[in-house]
DNA sequence: ACCTACCTGTTT
DNA sequence: AAACAGGTAGGT
């Protein structure tokens, strides 16, 4: 479900609900999601700060007055985030949830609920907290704050230059974030194919696709993120993003800008849409305008 | 560099 | 009944 514009939005919905909050309680449904080990270490720590890398959320928590636990949460395809009432009953699939109480003493929930069950939660000890846990190295860079240099790209784009550009884009490690929805967006946005091989692009789509990343990323950002299914922000409120897809979900419809049926193919395991005439195969030509 | 598995729910 | 879904770990 969630890519990085997603999983943003929920980290800023989630901040002025949960840092500075105590976790009263905390259960782990089983020990599948998260093992109950780990949860039961939650208690008693307060919540400090929330950042984010590529997909993943990272909890920083205090316990007495210093640092001492990372909890991390990456929500796959299904997982969520919320706020939840304390009284209210729990909705299906919750598989953890914590109290937590401010100074004034009232008492919220935060769950996680996931109907697939593929999203993970687990800790790490801080060692120094300006420092992410070792979990986050083989991740790409981060393509938005600060947008992504062309310098960078190229240089990862080096490192890969046999993967086709939809594969190079959803690989974590190349760059940090990307799923199939944006995937998809951005390619159309940079008018590359994604088919093309990562080696075989010159030095004008290596800017082209350096500008359209975080361009199409922040924008989706600005739009709380694209609600298909199952995707809500940290207060249960959808995205707005799914009204500004140009190619995502669109196979067999008209192209917004040219009219050119889009197209469907299977790449790097997933469903990619396309358009032959706005992302053309051999040119070297950007698509010029309107 | 690809495939399959992991799950449940929805759509064809 | 079968295909498909926003992701990725782990196998080959």
């Amino acid at each position: 479900m969630p890519e990085l514009p997603e999983v943003e939005t929920i980290r800023k919905t989630l901040w002025p609900a949960v840092t500075g909050r105590t976790i009263l309680q905390a259960e782990a449904s089983a020990n599948e999601v998260m093992s109950v080990e780990d949860c039961e270490q939650l208690i008693g720590k307060t919540v400090t700060d929330i950042r984010r890398r590529g997909k993943y959320l990272l909890f920083l928590l205090q316990e007495g007055n210093r640092p001492s636990l990372w909890l991390l949460v990456h929500l796959r395809m299904t997982g969520r985030l919320l706020i939840h009432r304390f009284e209210d009953p729990l909705p299906k699939h919750t598989h953890v949830r914590l109290v937590l109480q401010s100074v004034d003493l009232q008492r919220t929930l935060l769950i996680f609920q996931d109907t697939r069950r593929f999203g993970r939660m687990w800790l790490r000890r801080v060692s120094d907290s300006s420092q992410l846990p070792t979990d986050m190295d083989k991740l790409g860079p981060e393509p938005v704050d600060p947008p992504l240099a062309k310098e960078t790209l190229k240089k990862q784009l080096k490192k890969h230059p046999a993967l086709t550009l939809k594969a190079a884009l959803l690989n974590q490690s190349v760059i940090a974030g990307i799923g199939n929805i944006y995937a998809d967006e951005i390619l159309y946005a940079a008018g590359l194919p994604p088919q093309q091989r990562a080696g075989t692009l010159g030095d004008n789509q290596i800017s082209q696709l350096a500008t359209a990343i975080p361009q199409v990323l922040q924008q989706a950002i600005a739009e709380c993120g694209t609600t298909l299914r199952n995707y809500v922000d940290g207060w249960s409120r959808e995205g707005r993003f799914q009204n500004c897809l140009n190619v995502y979900g669109r196979a067999g419809l008209p192209c917004r800008h040219c009219g050119q049926t889009l197209l469907k193919t299977r790449l790097a395991g997933r469903t990619t849409t396309w358009c032959p005439s706005c992302q053309p195969r051999h040119s070297e030509a950007r698509q010029t305008d309107s």
